[in-house]
DNA sequence: CATGATACGGAAGCAAGATTCCGTTTGTCA
DNA sequence: TGACAAACGGAATCTTGCTTCCGTATCATG
């Protein structure tokens, strides 16, 4: 038997081809986010300088191209959310989650607008659980309403996410300190 | 001259017809309220139990169709407004603006989609008038924070369309209680 | 640098849904 | 009730944008 000969080996991507994938990655990162979910699959081919069907030899459809996007995104969501659960304020940490995330928002109207979407109402659990340690310490500490869930972050996202593609940063500002006002406690 | 002789007269529709265009708003209210805006036009055609080109003898346009549902529904939401203008209550007018107003999204999916859509940020004087009033008086009152002012209304509708499409009445209530508690003074 | 495998561009193909068109039906009026 | 205009239904058409396909160009290896 000829030991190397590995059937299920598909020799490395040629090296024209990854750099194309990542070009297109961050040309559909930026179109998307400049003007929402609905650009064409031509346009994000010209911004990343390639035909149409190098996208779809990529990413079989739209969708499949939108997802890999969002799973990058959700990896910065999931970042903040860590981060703010090592924030040793409570309040504070509430703060930086909620004004850290709404950030990512601010210059991505395309995910504003998946926000906005039907989607998967269960978040993963890398997001869930530092989110609910945020959540728990706070109310312990006394500093956050207690009839405040985790469920109850999604809506807040959700209803950010309309009014940051709409109204911009300075609509963000306004409502995000009228809902975190209406976080603290009675 | 023959002085009854109005060029300008078109002879008044038939009764027929009139019926049709009655079902129809009818019919369009019901499905786009249920499934949201893009319900087709064969869809609301059957519903309202005519053909499609029945509806474009009315509606040049889907979009017209969808505006002429529009106009009802503001008719719906300046009236709320008036009613909050009326209320004695100072913060009792608020919470009546937003929580009746909220109302109108309960049961309006195609509505609520449309309210986070770029559209006219102007809103007609008569509905910004009474919700001037509305909140005004509240401030004066001292029971508004200061900082929360008439473009903030359409950022706290829009970011409640939301929430309510795509969690109900549940999301409603727990989020417009976090509102109304972060718009009481600090 | 010759050769085969990979990857490319973008025109052609398709699908979904809005809109038009026209032969038929229905209401109205004398 | 007969005649005509007004309305109707829904198949055919048009549009828009995603996806496929294939002849050509480029990379990698001996």
């Amino acid at each position: 038997m000829a030991p190397n000969v590995d059937v299920t080996a598909p020799r490395p991507q040629r090296a024209d081809a990854r750099r194309n994938r990542e070009r297109i990655l961050k040309a559909a990162a930026k179109e998307i986010g400049a003007r929402g979910l609905d650009v064409q699959m031509e346009d994000i081919a010209r911004a990343a300088g390639v035909g149409v069907g190098t996208i779809y030899r990529n990413f079989p459809t739209k969708q499949a191209l939108q997802e890999a996007l969002w799973d990058e995104k959700r990896r910065r969501v999931i970042d903040v959310a860590e981060r703010a659960a090592l924030n040793p304020d409570p309040w504070g940490a509430v703060e930086q989650l909620f004004t850290e995330g709404t950030d990512l928002q601010l210059d991505d109207l395309g995910w504003c607008q998946a926000l906005g979407l039907p989607g998967p109402q269960e978040p993963p659990a890398e997001l869930r659980d530092p989110t609910t340690k945020v959540l728990e310490r706070a109310k312990q500490a006394g500093v956050l309403r207690s009839d405040f869930g985790i469920e109850d972050v999604g809506s807040v996202f959700g209803a950010m996410s309309t009014v940051v593609s709409s109204g911009g940063r300075a609509a963000r500002d306004s409502l995000l300190k009228v809902i975190l006002d209406g976080l603290r406690p009675r």
